[in-house]
DNA sequence: GAGGGACGCTAGACCGGTTTAGTAGCCCGC
DNA sequence: GCGGGCTACTAAACCGGTCTAGCGTCCCTC
């Protein structure tokens, strides 16, 4: 491997060519640079000047070897290739964290691996080559295993959601059952009593606490649970698990999905059926897509904040790396935004 | 700012902690990690078992200082992030990409920026800071200024597409143009006269490029070419413009997108209006993203492999880094993909 | 007028690797 | 038996910053 690429020009001047043009120590350009105290006022302008006449820039490489650090923060993202592509709450949440990274000098190291078997190595490398100072965890899984691994590597992390598990990493509280809640409510207030749920995967934390929500809610509104199929937050699955509810003798009359992608699938599959929404079935789903607003008929679904929990969440990393360790982040519930995919059941027996 | 963490345990092994446990020099064990000759066959054994008793890894920090590399790549994502999360075509190169990073141990830094006022500012941040020893550039924009913005920066670069200017970077060599031929050819061949086309905005080389691809197809096929709108790769641009497609008192029998998610949201429109798709009118997307088969009708589109290319593009940049600069790569053309929302026109007076 | 700070700065260690210059030891040939 | 060349290794410079120890100098104080 070459490491070393020919240098084509002079090379950037460095702080050592600025003290010597200063006609100062290294030492007193460092921190006249850095607005230490220490240095007089008269010198401090006369070195900031000169580094700017001859356009020095601090280097990156050099300040994270003597100062141990990255500044850089991590993200691990196990997802197959094709099903990354169809979910648009990472690019949101990565637009959000790279807000909060420049505006604080850092910068974000991204890695993707196709499955979960890679990602313990993608995390230990990450950690072990000191790449990065911190990271976030996402998608979040019952008795989540990177609890215990990051403990191990001694990396500091905010999870987006609250893990299960103890740890003692500050979580971005990320709450999805008011959402759940009130979709279910909204249809069972419009006189729907067979409210189904087609879940993402239930061994992940948001998949398995949307479900608990929509049999919570179902429970509070006094209906009995109707029937949930778990499938993967595909638009794939979403077609199948809304195939095999709808192909039963006692079909619901709504169904509550996990997320649009989903519920964009399984309306089209209403369709092909013959089952005209919001008529004779109705439809949520979650995340508020942009999507949403431009099916047909428009989708009633829950709007969630990807771009402000990514700000927030960075926000919180960076504290936490600067020993300022803080406690968990509240987020406002999220609002269930009432489209055209919803309305009041067929009446039985006409 | 806090740079420096308060170590907590014992810190990790050094090179030096390795030499003086096996009792040579540093130079001795940076040799012998690294393959060079001038160690001998026994002594190098040696010095790699005391290194893994140690469980030493080499820091990225003092290897990026010392070979002035950064052992990273960037890229830098100039977009709105509420239509970041909407177009699949990020996640999936950068999940490419990642491919190929991880394969060779380098890792990618990613810069998302609101919009395009401050993307040279970005480029210029990975660029002196000397965060990344390359980037790619992509959604190429017509007389590009990034091309001599990265001249003047020194930075490698790959682009994804060829651009308009003179450039000394190797090209992904996406061609857009036999996709969108064969989708108005196909339309053509199914009888099709009026053609029109929802192009994304004519300031992108790939928005401009598939729009001539359309009109040239249109003259091969001896068709005067449809009206065209010019659009922003939307749902919302998709469903505006169809409107103003199909509001006309002689609306053309077939639209080709530039893109699946405008496609859908026009689908979604004709609907809204009463046209029966295809039956009344024929559609066409571009990229073929996850919904396109889970839509009604599913949607006649062009197949890209943005996984391909991210893969393609991460080893052609790697490979310029290493100074050995490559040639453009070609891309195999995209096939149309004939769904269900391409169908004969109706007979114009029945 | 001597002791004691505070200030302003310098010299140099340090981060953890890579790489070059130099040297000890060995074998070889003449 | 001695010069020459090769092998295997060491010592130290280097990358470009940060940061600590220390040293004059000036001023204040008693």
């Amino acid at each position: 491997m070459a490491e070393r690429m020919p240098r084509v020009g002079p090379s950037r001047p460095t702080i050592t060519d600025v003290a010597k043009a200063a006609g100062v120590s290294k030492g007193a350009v460092s921190f006249a640079l850095n607005g230490r105290p220490g240095v007089a006022e008269e010198t401090r302008a006369r070195i900031l000047a000169v580094a700017a006449s001859l356009g020095w820039t601090p280097s990156h490489r050099a300040r994270a070897l003597s100062a141990s650090r990255a500044f850089s923060v991590g993200m691990v993202i196990a997802r197959p290739p094709e099903l990354l592509g169809a979910d648009p709450f990472y690019p949101s949440f990565i637009a959000g964290v790279e807000r909060t990274l420049s505006d604080r000098g850092q910068s974000l190291v991204l890695q993707v691996v196709p499955d979960l078997s890679v990602e313990e190595t993608s995390y230990r490398r990450l950690a072990t080559a000191e790449r990065v100072d911190g990271v976030f965890v996402l998608d979040l899984r019952l008795g989540d295993p990177r609890i215990a691994l990051l403990a191990e590597l001694g990396l500091p992390a905010v999870t987006i959601g609250r893990p299960d598990v103890p740890s003692n990493h500050p979580a971005l509280l990320v709450d999805d059952r008011p959402g759940v809640t009130a979709a279910v409510a909204h249809l069972a207030g419009l006189g729907h009593r067979r409210i189904a749920h087609v879940s993402g995967p239930l061994h992940f934390l948001h998949g398995s606490v949307r479900r608990q929500a929509w049999e919570q809610a179902l429970a509070d509104a006094g209906l009995t649970a109707g029937p949930c199929v778990e499938s993967d937050f595909s638009a794939a699955g979403g077609a199948q698990a809304t195939r095999a509810l709808l192909d039963t003798d006692d079909p619901p009359t709504a169904i509550v999905y996990g997320n649009d992608l989903m519920a964009i699938a399984g309306l089209s599959v209403a369709v092909q059926l013959g089952i005209r929404v919001p008529d004779e079935l109705s439809i949520t789903g979650f995340d508020d897509t942009e999507l949403a607003g431009y099916v047909t008929p428009t989708l009633t679904t829950v709007r969630t904040d990807p771009f402000g929990w990514g700000r927030a969440a960075a926000d919180a990393l960076l504290d936490l790396i600067d020993g300022r360790p803080g406690a968990d982040i509240p987020t406002p519930p999220a609002p269930l935004v009432v489209r055209g995919s919803t309305a009041p059941p067929p009446t039985r027996h006409p």
